[in-house]
DNA sequence: ATCGCTGCAAAACATTTGCAGTTTG
DNA sequence: CAAACTGCAAATGTTTTGCAGCGAT
């Protein structure tokens, strides 16, 4: 819970492994899906090749670049979202949670990217 | 590009299997990929063990139910979502496309559910 | 002749599961 | 002691990759 950003199994296993240098990464993943499926954790942002997950706390949307798949908390203050109406009820469908992702292209890939326009011969570090 | 729904990869070779039966799930995996970075296609949703791809036409958003993965069109009528403002760049980050998932459980699944505690013995047929 | 597309098989990951042994209450 | 939790290794499922061959230009 007290990991920073929004961390994939293999990034809290590493993490708890400083503490508990036993675990097991399955012990990590059993536990994850413990605490999705009671609440204490949710799942965050389509778009990776691994699970990332938050405490399920205040509501709040998240900007994905969808080149190098960073996960960044939206700005409440720079919302571009309006309230969303909640109802619990949409075609006969149960309504627990909206998620809004904002997709598009961080500014470390979009300063890659025009530089390899320009000058393919060097690298920028990774996002 | 006909199919209707929210196709996996696996669903696109099935049915494109029809017309050449010779195709490869490989070539399917490769050209989804093509048609992604294209702008053809779009990805659809999270909560899914696969990926799940549509048109990349019109912007609408779904219900994604959390317990079957089932994915289907949020019916603009009943959209609980405001129009979303519009902005080019948030936090430094060039937008390209903001993506809504409604979750929840759907009818289906809920019945299951309710059923499950009041007689456990019958089993209702899947999403 | 070249370039892009294909199928196949293997590889690379991410995630889950079975099981036997430990820990906890 | 019973129930829950663990590590390990194997199984699963998804997606990617290397490569050799084929096809179209």
């Amino acid at each position: 819970m007290s990991l920073e950003g929004h961390p994939s199994p293999e990034m809290i296993y590493e993490a708890v492994r400083k503490k508990i240098p036993s675990i097991s990464l399955a012990t990590v993943y059993k536990n994850v899906r413990t605490f999705l499926v009671s609440g204490m954790l949710r799942e965050v942002s389509m778009h990776h090749g691994s699970m990332r997950v938050e405490p399920n706390e205040s509501e709040h949307y998240h900007l994905v670049c969808t080149r190098c798949r960073q996960i960044t908390d939206l700005d409440p203050e720079s919302v571009p979202v309006q309230p969303l109406a909640k109802k619990r009820f949409l075609q006969g469908f149960h309504v627990t949670r909206i998620s809004v992702d904002v997709l598009g292209v961080c500014a470390l890939c979009a300063a890659k990217e025009s530089s390899m326009t320009t000058k393919p011969r060097r690298r920028k570090k990774e996002c």
